[in-house]
DNA sequence: AACCCCGTTAGGGATATACATAAGTGTATA
DNA sequence: TATACACTTATGTATATCCCTAACGGGGTT
């Protein structure tokens, strides 16, 4: 069997893993590398570029490839929808539309979303359950100069968030998390209590410079999310 | 000029953020791909397997590469050392110790780490201030039979989390995050009022299918956690 | 119609080779 | 002695050419 690149990661992996290389060290260039486990360069090249890019090791042209210090530890999260969270854990869905407004943009949102004073924002209020317990409270603000078909849309039967995702294809964000004190409106709708203790998203999401949406997403008490890395 | 692997990635980008190829749609094979912009198939196939990685498109042998309907959004989130998140505010960093003790293992936390019943475990409470202010509060767990020097160290100087680091080099984690109400200990701590909503963070670190440490941090009021993607 | 087998096809990957580029290092010059 | 420049080196990337492998789909069998 020929030497391919996942054999070479794993290998220097636990190389590095087992303390052989420590954390600072000068690993062996491409070449001695390659030399020594009988493959091409760009077989360890893969290899080394892999594990660069998960942030265990740095690499610098000419000084080398080095053993992260403190490896950059990053958990990745993927960002499901709503419906598609609730239905793989089993559970019905349900949504409802709780309120639905164009109005000015007020002032904490525009500087946000980088709006002139005086436009225009659609401002989407909503609830996901899930087997009928109340599971997230959506509240999102759209910028209808980009999407002009948010004026037109009707979100009674489903979230704007799916809509959106048809709507717009791709896009770059900025997620925040944080923990809220319930007002007692949001109380009401999660069914708990005011000033319990809710886990939150807050997400803008922007088209090359430009804004789309900022969404508020507000989950049941007790919500946890989770990723491995 | 020759064609990069990070051209052909923009002008595909471009094209799905334009809709030229909407969601759903079957992407040209590599070898066409190749063709049309004048460069080697290897090219076509590291653009396009940065954008299978990035969650863009979804690649299957023989079925071909395919925009995803819903993109995998994806965040990544570094998880930084107290002490460095601190100092890059420009803020005085400050650490105290507040308990160190050798404990049977608890049994809500032997199913987290997988570990024998009655097996002792080093737990360690610490405090981390930004300027004196109360920043972040640290209880953690740490399983003796992997790291064995935990027994002496001393955490009156230096966080566990800086040592740890220090003392294993490397390990894949589970991380969850979440909204706590304060306990009446923690807000003494935290300087805020029992009750208040404050954000949680709660991480198992693992070596190789054993379990290293449990460590559960909770950051003061109004804390968020942000990321671009 | 249901099932199995096999050919075709698209991506997965290794390799040798060539050239590009960032960044240390050493040398020559002011 | 200090600075500028050239050289060297390790990584970054492109290319052509192989061969491998998953899986779709067609064709024959039960």
């Amino acid at each position: 069997m020929t030497v391919t690149f996942k054999d070479v990661k794993a290998d220097l992996l636990d190389k590095i893993a087992q303390g052989i290389m420590a954390p600072g060290t000068l690993m062996p260039n491409e070449m001695d590398l390659a030399e020594r486990y009988g493959c091409a360069r760009a077989t360890v090249n893969r290899a080394m570029r892999e594990l660069a890019d998960e942030g265990i090791v740095e690499r610098k042209r000419k000084a080398g490839t080095r053993v992260r210090k403190a490896p950059i530890r990053q958990a990745r999260f993927s960002i499901p929808i709503v419906r598609e969270e609730i239905e793989s854990k089993g559970s019905e869905y349900r949504y409802a539309l709780i309120d639905r407004t164009l109005q000015d943009v007020p002032d904490w949102l525009r500087g946000r979303l980088a709006l002139k004073p005086g436009q225009e924002v659609v401002r989407v209020v909503c609830m996901h359950w899930a087997d009928g317990i109340p599971y997230q409270h959506e509240e999102r603000w759209i910028n209808p100069e980009i999407v002009p078909a948010v004026l037109e849309a009707d979100f009674s039967a489903n979230g704007p968030n799916e809509w959106l995702l048809a709507e717009v294809p791709f896009s770059n964000a900025e997620i925040s998390f944080m923990a809220v004190e319930a007002t007692q409106d949001l109380a009401d709708h999660m069914g708990c209590f005011a000033g319990n203790a809710l886990f939150r998203t807050e997400r803008t999401t922007w088209l090359k410079e430009t804004a789309i949406t900022f969404v508020r997403l507000t989950y049941r008490r007790g919500h946890r999310m989770t990723t491995r890395y």
